[in-house]
DNA sequence: ACGTGTGAAGTCGTTCACAGCG
DNA sequence: CGCTGTGAACGACTTCACACGT
């Protein structure tokens, strides 16, 4: 559909578009109706010509003389993103962190809704609807389900994606209910790496890895 | 000190450190005094050559026959990595986020204390420390603070790092104040790119950037 | 003149394959 | 023989540089 080669697109392509959405509904907001891949590289530290060949494995949608109409090139890259429809995801895990992404604004202003919760016991569920009274907490409106009810709402609610944020030694063992249930996209914040069929993607974030990273680039890469 | 060439690190091969390291914690829990370049590359869908390439940037620690032990590994990993000594970090933003990190166990295993929050008004000071009951929440103990109170409290906790947890807009102004009170490197939460000087180093971690490229690995990188 | 799209060149990172050690 | 360390071959991604459209 969008694309005309679908298997080689490069990872780092597709991290970088996720930017320049970004970026570009900052421009738009700033009453920008045009713009160049100069400018949108520089507001993101990238060379015109990275992101001239980023936007053609898609499609020739620029103007020369011109650049880029915002407008256009956003509904474009949402499209080819996939997050120019809404869609339900769910979460595993109603623990600190859980609850926190449950609340995190950031998803929904994509399009993702966390249409529901799961979490594997009695005591989180619980912990989840008591301990919390800031107005922005979606538990409050999404109730925390056991895990048997897991593979009918998959289907119920038509979700594909899940938020895996349960602890360590738990995340294989849900990862497992999940691709029973039909999920076909994981987004891992547990500090395992996942065993999962090829049919199922994973996308990794380990936060301590993250503020380890900071803490090499601060101790090395500079002085 | 560790490598002899510094500056040529490639961040991929950072990158799986921090993942070779995770990896190793588990084998040596499971009782192995060594390990070969081979099962610690499929225990991460890695080559054997990769691993063995990755670490020869930093030295020589294997012995041909044998492999690597475990042991001894793990701890010239952390020294690398700079997880060695425990250090104390400090978070801005004590929303649902920032207390989410807060109470992040992942952390502290790996030597990062979180040692002073901060948060821009006092609506948030006080809804963090009325709202939550868990027993796992770090901002029972660690107080709120005011920004005003920032660069004193970087000197007295001898602070390097900084989690930066707070709305799009508010990020590039509370990163000013990081870097004016001298902190060396920023975890970004929030979805903008933030200018600072070169001698800041800054790791950005955008969670619905995250949901969004699994989306797209769904979408096509598969059937 | 400005700005895109793109082959060609260049750079960076990974995989291969083997010498050499335990 | 198993396994590391490593140059050499390979492949992937980025940058260059320019033809062409506005």
């Amino acid at each position: 559909m969008e694309s005309s080669n679908h298997e080689a697109i490069p990872e780092p392509v597709v991290r970088r578009l996720s930017l320049y959405l970004r970026q570009l509904e900052i421009f738009k907001l700033s009453g920008k109706l045009t713009i160049s891949s100069k400018s949108l590289g520089q507001s993101l530290n990238l060379t015109d010509a990275q992101v001239r060949k980023d936007l053609t494995w898609f499609g020739q949608f620029g103007r020369a003389g011109i650049g880029y109409k915002v407008d256009d090139l956003i509904s474009r890259v949402r499209r080819i993103l996939g997050t120019d429809t809404a869609r339900n995801v769910l979460l595993v895990g109603a623990g600190n962190l859980g609850r926190a992404l449950c609340a995190y604004k950031g998803f929904e202003e994509k399009g993702f809704k966390i249409a529901a919760v799961f979490d594997r016991d009695a005591i989180s569920i619980s912990k989840a609807r008591d301990g919390e009274s800031a107005k922005s907490d979606a538990l409050q409106t999404v109730p925390v389900q056991p895990m048997s009810q897991l593979k009918e709402t998959v289907l119920r609610l038509d979700i594909h994606l899940a938020i895996l944020a349960v602890p360590a030694d738990q995340a294989q063992d849900v990862a497992d209910d999940l691709v029973d249930a039909g999920i076909s996209g994981i987004l891992n914040f547990a500090p395992v790496l996942l065993r999962v069929p090829k049919r199922v993607a994973v996308n990794a974030v380990d936060l301590a890895v993250e503020l380890e990273q900071l803490l090499f680039q601060v101790n090395f890469s500079r002085g």
